[in-house]
DNA sequence: TATTTTAACTAATGATATTAGTTAAATCAA
DNA sequence: TTGATTTAACTAATATCATTAGTTAAAATA
């Protein structure tokens, strides 16, 4: 009958079409159906690459994490300081504006607690310690100031996405007043590097 | 046959038992299927009282965000300063910590840019509009601080939610640490009330 | 009391994820 | 090179949804 070419599909072209997907029609139109229209397949041979929708979920998670990482450790090239938290601030930001699906998916995963999941969350934070070290950070108050970056970085990028900031307002001027208040309120205004 | 016995709900009713549904089961679960079988009525007979899933998600969204404005506005109450944003702040977080799903369903409406939706939302950033202006910022200042503190709530709720924070270590310290900090930064360290 | 409105219903449709079992292409070992 | 195995596609079938159309009886109203 018809010819049944074994395309040959690996799994991260299966991710990348799944990534397209998420960032031109939202996170909830990536379905199989529509994820196998896209990949000219039928939706059952999606379950020989990934474990149904959950397993898609949670591979799409990781993948745009890891993307989201690559994002601001380059960010992070080079720079120190306070400009070394604004560079990595504006790749997160940028990165959830380029590929809002993608970031979506980050904080989609079927299970957080998944140990891949955490692994590839677990960079980010690192990441987040170790340009917050510039700032001296005494015990726990560095550990306080990851997760208040976090919270600026996710809150800003998703309120913004969800079309949450009405007002008539230069959005970057507003990423940038917001961090550096934070960093100044956290450092008592004594960063440890030049800036 | 059966006897039909008119329950006769009305929409209040039927959004409590929507956030139920979504505080116990999460927002994915909250179907007209569940919903129906929780009111025991059948599906169809939900399109009497509000227009398929996308109505309910928008009438939700804004049951949550009067819900959670109230908790805001019962915080503000007796306060000012600092004080009065960090009662704000945790009232804020703590209604996401009860309501995770009616939560959820506040930034999950179909069309933010819905007049409803919006007017819904207005009252709280009036809110933190109000609360901010002990600190006497000047022109544009009021309104990036509003986004930042916005920022701040909606992302430490939000990444709390998703197990994005995994340190042991007090999460309520936490946020206050992270909310003194964005506003010593912002205030530089003059509000104008007393503490 | 008669009429209208309302809120339930049944029946049917289309989209979805998923499972089971099948087949042929691709890979690999002898 | 050939035979066996693995892989990646498939068809068919099922269950769960949301949704629409059309119906009916209870409740409200005139």
């Amino acid at each position: 009958m018809s010819p049944r070419p074994k395309i040959g599909l690996d799994l991260t072209t299966i991710l990348e079409a799944a990534g397209v997907l998420a960032d031109q029609l939202g996170i909830q139109e990536v379905t199989l159906a529509n994820l196998a229209k896209n990949l000219g397949i039928r939706p059952p041979s999606l379950y020989n690459h990934f474990d149904g929708l959950p397993g898609l979920r949670k591979k799409l998670a990781i993948y745009g994490i890891d993307k989201l990482y690559s994002r601001m450790a380059d960010a992070a090239i080079g720079v120190s300081g306070t400009e070394a938290v604004l560079a990595v601030s504006q790749a997160y930001v940028n990165f959830a504006r380029e590929h809002p699906g993608i970031y979506e998916a980050t904080l989609l995963a079927p299970d957080p607690e998944d140990v891949d999941v955490q692994q590839a969350g677990a960079k980010i934070v690192d990441l987040s310690v170790r340009i917050l070290q510039a700032y001296r950070l005494e015990g726990e108050s560095a550990l306080h100031a990851v997760r208040g970056l976090r919270s600026i970085l996710h809150g800003f990028s998703s309120l913004e996405q969800r079309g949450g900031f009405k007002m008539a307002l230069d959005l970057d001027e507003s990423l940038v007043i917001i961090i550096k208040a934070f960093l100044a309120g956290i450092a008592g205004d004594s960063p440890t590097t030049t800036d």
